[in-house]
DNA sequence: CACCATACATGATGCCTGTCATGTATTCAA
DNA sequence: TTGAATACATGACAGGCATCATGTATGGTG
């Protein structure tokens, strides 16, 4: 290789960061390849000697976020105090009014369904984070555990959106209220 | 009008039709306006006779939806099995499967909370989905009603949109049972 | 019957986008 | 030290898009 090794990786890792924030903020569709390289100080020339393609950059930004938020979802406690506020987190005004740092879930779902490729990537981290959901904290109807999980998350996704999709800020905080306040 | 003023009005709601179909099989992103015009057997000029523009149609083609949703709400029957059979349907795998015809929420809602102008259009629909999935069908916990209805409506969204958005059939008809098993 | 308003088709325009071609500079390996 | 491989910048290209311009045909109105 004619450049350092070490750096090349970070500019990859970093094209990744920055992929997966503007993809969460603005859509796939709402963010173009040049856009994401000048957001890591490249221009748009050498995006395709790290990936094939812009297909190829959103599975891969999925599975990247998908590490990410697995990662600090291994670092709550797992106790129910630690569930509760992770839920809290999730159904706060901060998480709803920065989707570029939260839940790929709520922030992409729609679209991933419509782009097969993105939709494989996505699979995996549903079900692993599911898995991992269910196992990391204690639930009291042990012999439902993963379908309690499961309808939480369903619960969590659907405020989420529906309170990011509101032009009213007064039924937006009731969403996420209502909804946490049976959850947490 | 040189044209029949009753045609023309067909048309103009023919092309609701197939914009409200169109953006939520593909999103908005997915679909030209001439494609939706080619839908309705027409060229793409005439589309700026109907419409100030691509964005605007996008609000109309929400109030359009929004319409119809809350009509065939209005049509269920106002009881405890009305209203189970209505969640049942909208976890169904049929209706996973045919988001041209379905659930507006779950098929846009992550892209309508990046347009402030269809966002206004939403948010109406919103409120008076919630006021309606309220007063429609009776509570057992009367004095939560709305919560309740709010609680229900996050889950069956967040449960289509995840179903929808995972290329395993296995794990989709989990999510969707598991949320109906305790909706239903 | 003549006129005017207007919804239509065709076509053009300018912009943006994903992708590829080319030349260059540099670092690692020999 | 030299050579070769490669990540970079610049630039080009073709396609698609929203939008607008123009001409035309038509039906309701006077």
């Amino acid at each position: 290789m004619r450049y350092p090794a070490a750096e090349t990786a970070e500019k990859h890792q970093r094209i990744l960061d920055e992929a997966s924030r503007l993809f969460r903020e603005r859509g796939f569709a709402g963010v173009s390849v040049g856009e994401i390289m000048k957001a890591t100080g490249l221009t748009h020339g050498p995006f395709y000697n790290h990936f094939a393609s812009k297909q190829a950059l959103m599975a891969e930004g999925i599975r990247h976020a998908s590490e990410k938020t697995l990662t600090d979802l291994r670092a709550v406690p797992g106790t129910g105090e630690g569930r509760s506020a992770y839920v809290a987190r999730y159904l706060s005004a901060d998480h709803r009014d920065a989707p570029g740092q939260g839940c790929l879930m709520a922030a992409l779902a729609c679209e991933i369904s419509r782009e097969p490729e993105v939709k494989r990537s996505f699979t995996l981290h549903l079900k692993t984070y599911i898995d991992t959901f269910t196992r990391h904290f204690p639930w009291p109807r042990k012999q439902d555990a993963r379908g309690d999980a499961i309808r939480m998350l369903s619960s969590m996704v659907g405020a989420l959106i529906l309170a990011r999709a509101v032009d009213d800020d007064v039924l937006a905080d009731e969403i996420l209220r209502e909804v946490k306040s049976k959850l947490g």
